[in-house]
DNA sequence: GTGAAAGCGCTAACAC
DNA sequence: GTGTTAGCGCTTTCAC
């Protein structure tokens, strides 16, 4: 069986209270039986329940964070920024993902492993707000992503519309005249990213006082590679032309990159792309993938702010 | 303060041991009271503490999975592959990192949240398998890697040997002739991955009755994309001539890709490249990045399959 | 079919 | 500076 602590007060002959003091760094403990504990935590190979220590403590050190896919760039990176704060401030950062569906989201945060964190930050997508917030989650707890609305929750929003206009007007002005909206919607009064992002590309529009193609606005089945390359080859067979694109997702924009040189286009004489995300791989494609940077590094340590003003407020910080 | 089990059954107006049975899925309970408990669950929003149940019943449901980093491709897909699975069996994937800061604490206790797991997926890319021995990890554990040596951990390795042997051999045989090994090793004695991949590479030689060119065998200083960038263009401003790089990722393989096209090479027709890995942009970029595949899809499968033997050795199978 | 008792391993609060 | 007591929320065991 595992080491218990009462193993190590047993070894080192002091009481569990003593080896847990030892544990915890607490100052009123001897040199002399620090050392000797430590020394029988090395020989046994103790290691603390996590579990225990937070049934008691109420916490573990723990900070989640709740992603809709583990496969994707933009997450990746996110997930090591965080990572980064997280371990600075002496915790771990533990990643989860809900697969994107509103019921996995729903089932990842009613299993109530949530509550085994000091922390939660949530990527929502596709998730209604109002949904989280009947379950009751008693973290402290951070929302990511474009969904806005009332909400009891902290909420870290980049800004969508703001970001597709810039990259809309970069591409009316380079004198593109039918730009292709990679992933957008049709109806795009919702508070989703696809809905934010194309209300963003008609603004640019408007303000040109160029029309919108409505055949241009083509929504993606998943923003995966496969997506964007399969999407903007069905555009081109419709025989739609077109001579710019703004992708929803650096990642789809990848798939369009591979669909428009399997078309025999050249980029950037031929189609120009424009991406958003700014993930790392835009850099080092050739060409370059032009992206809007929504604002990476300080959504990270925005994010990592409000959840500790919120860990402090509950008592649950270090 | 949050819903307790004993609040569900006192609304209920039963035990909390009915309402645990009513939780568990246990027969013993009339249709009518489980009936009833599920009301009282769903009214006051009652989520099980995991760490309570792990604490009395030793299985939380859920499998950690620890990676290097979370920010690598390669890591992320297989993440996503074995959360696939995982989710398949009913349980849950939770993904943390090791980071490169091993040395930074006492890994005993830094360690001790790998006990709140029915069982771990421990990625061993830089960390001595001797070292997690010492950790008295008391989960299932299994090892994914190209580290090999004794252990008493199941241990899933790729065959990077054979892998790297393919791709010099393919690269010979198109007629390349100074074959850059881009992430490799001049001492090829160890386990590690880039010793593994860099026997391959020799092999290859040996066998076409090439020579290598030392020059040829360039570390990088991290496996990132800007690290395979720059060091393409540290070899070309050395004045190495080369006609082809096999990358030991492909990540590096995709920076190498931004660093030829920076000195105004053309892939393929001035140098060929290969990566290895099989990572999903693989097939996306332009051109086509040919990559070894370690066999991806397999080892996700074999991964869980040896886990689910140990866990249900372990008693903590679902 | 349901419930009472016991205790998983830890630490807060307080005694000594 | 160290130990004692109590109990976090749940489930195992066994009685009814």
């Amino acid at each position: 069986m595992a080491v218990r602590m009462s193993d190590v007060a047993r070894a080192a002959g002091v009481s569990p209270m003593t080896v847990s003091n030892v544990i915890n760094g607490h100052p009123n403990v001897r040199a002399e039986t620090r050392l000797r504990v430590l020394a029988c935590i090395a020989e046994l190979g103790y290691q603390v329940n996590l579990a225990a220590r937070y049934l008691r403590a109420g916490k573990t050190g723990a900070i989640g964070l709740v992603v809709p896919e583990l496969d994707r760039p933009y997450f990746g990176q996110l997930a090591s920024r965080l990572a980064d704060g997280v371990e600075r401030s002496g915790r771990h950062l533990m990643l989860e993902r809900t697969g994107a569906s509103r019921e996995g989201e729903l089932a990842a945060v009613s299993l109530g492993r949530l509550r085994m964190y000091d922390g939660v930050i949530v990527s929502v997508v596709g998730m209604n707000v109002s949904d989280l917030e009947q379950l009751s989650i008693t973290a402290p707890t951070v929302l990511v992503g474009e969904r806005a609305g009332p909400s009891s929750f902290d909420h870290v929003m980049m800004d969508s519309v703001g970001g597709a206009e810039v990259a809309t007007r970069h591409l009316l002005a380079t004198g593109a005249r039918r730009i292709v909206l990679l992933g957008g919607r049709h109806s795009h009064r919702g508070v989703d990213m696809q809905s934010l992002r194309t209300r963003g590309y008609r603004k640019a529009h408007e303000t040109a006082g160029a029309a919108v193609d409505e055949r241009l606005v083509v929504p993606v089945e998943s923003f995966d590679l496969p997506s964007g390359r399969e999407t903007i080859l069905q555009l081109a067979e419709a025989g739609v032309p077109f001579d710019a694109v703004f992708a929803l997702t650096d990642v789809i924009a990848m798939g369009a990159l591979r669909g428009l040189a399997d078309l025999g286009l050249d980029v950037p004489r031929d189609v120009q792309i424009v991406g958003f995300d700014d993930i790392a791989e835009c850099e080092y494609l050739v060409p370059r993938l032009t992206s809007v940077d929504p604002g990476n590094e300080a959504t990270a340590e925005t994010i990592l702010g409000l959840l500790e003003r919120r860990m402090v407020q509950k008592g649950v910080s270090i």
